[in-house]
DNA sequence: ATTATATAGATAATCATTATTGATTTTGCT
DNA sequence: AGCAAAATCAATAATGATTATCTATATAAT
């Protein structure tokens, strides 16, 4: 695979945010430093990203993937109001993982847990 | 609410299925029995019965959702060859969960654990 | 049974994502 | 540095999933 500095960009700017934005939020902001990037070159290279495990895909069911480049152990929240994700210090145990893994089901490659509800931000706002 | 056999159907068939089937899976089935059916009333039903908790809706992030009657607490396993999710009998632990609560982020409706990998079916077929 | 409202069915529209294509950039070699 | 081969880009078309719209039908209450 070849060096390409649209795709150490998009890595830059995720690795920047604390967000989990989607590719139409990462393709807005690479767009400030690359004016011309396209959205499916945005969508190529999250693609890739992924696939080399440097990124990993959040689905949280909303309609759109979100993106995280903090690839360390770690959980989600998603809040189903605002759609907004927000990091959680908790990850499935090794118990979980060796169970799953014992099933016999296949193999296990990653474990994510993912809690929804609705945000605080969202409470206030009345919701 | 009103009262509708095509929803009644639409769960009727979900209960009975151990797989955990996209939208057009269960229009495909439902049209059995409803040959009339549209695919739009089948989407209206799902994310109305999601909305009542009688199902729920699986991101697995492979471009389509799964839906499961099935509202027990347990866990999934994706496999990213063959598309298939079968259930494990794994939950979050009341601690993970407690302590996503304990966060402050906001309420916790949901906490789901899924474990992706490739089944046995994909790794003998190598792949 | 009549009437009001909710849902169905058909279809069009939307939105996210993927594929295609020709131009440009990067790499590896001399 | 210069050049050929391969990879990536930008633009755009195509696809596929999901949602919205609109008229007819089914449901529920009187």
């Amino acid at each position: 695979m070849n060096y390409s500095r649209q795709r150490e960009y998009i890595k830059e700017y995720l690795m920047s945010t604390k967000e989990h934005p989607t590719a139409e939020v990462i393709y807005q902001n690479v767009r400030e430093e690359y004016p011309k990037i396209s959205l499916g070159t945005v969508y190529r290279n999250l693609t890739l990203l992924v696939e080399l495990g440097e990124v990993k895909k959040i689905s949280t069911g909303d309609g759109t993937e979100h993106y995280d480049a903090d690839t360390s152990a770690h959980s989600h929240y998603y809040c189903r109001c605002c759609h907004r994700i927000m990091d959680v210090e908790i990850t499935p145990s090794v118990d979980q993982i060796l169970a799953a893994s014992s099933t016999g089901l296949g193999t296990v490659e990653q474990a994510s847990l993912l809690f929804t509800g609705v945000c605080k931000d969202c409470m206030d706002n009345g919701k």
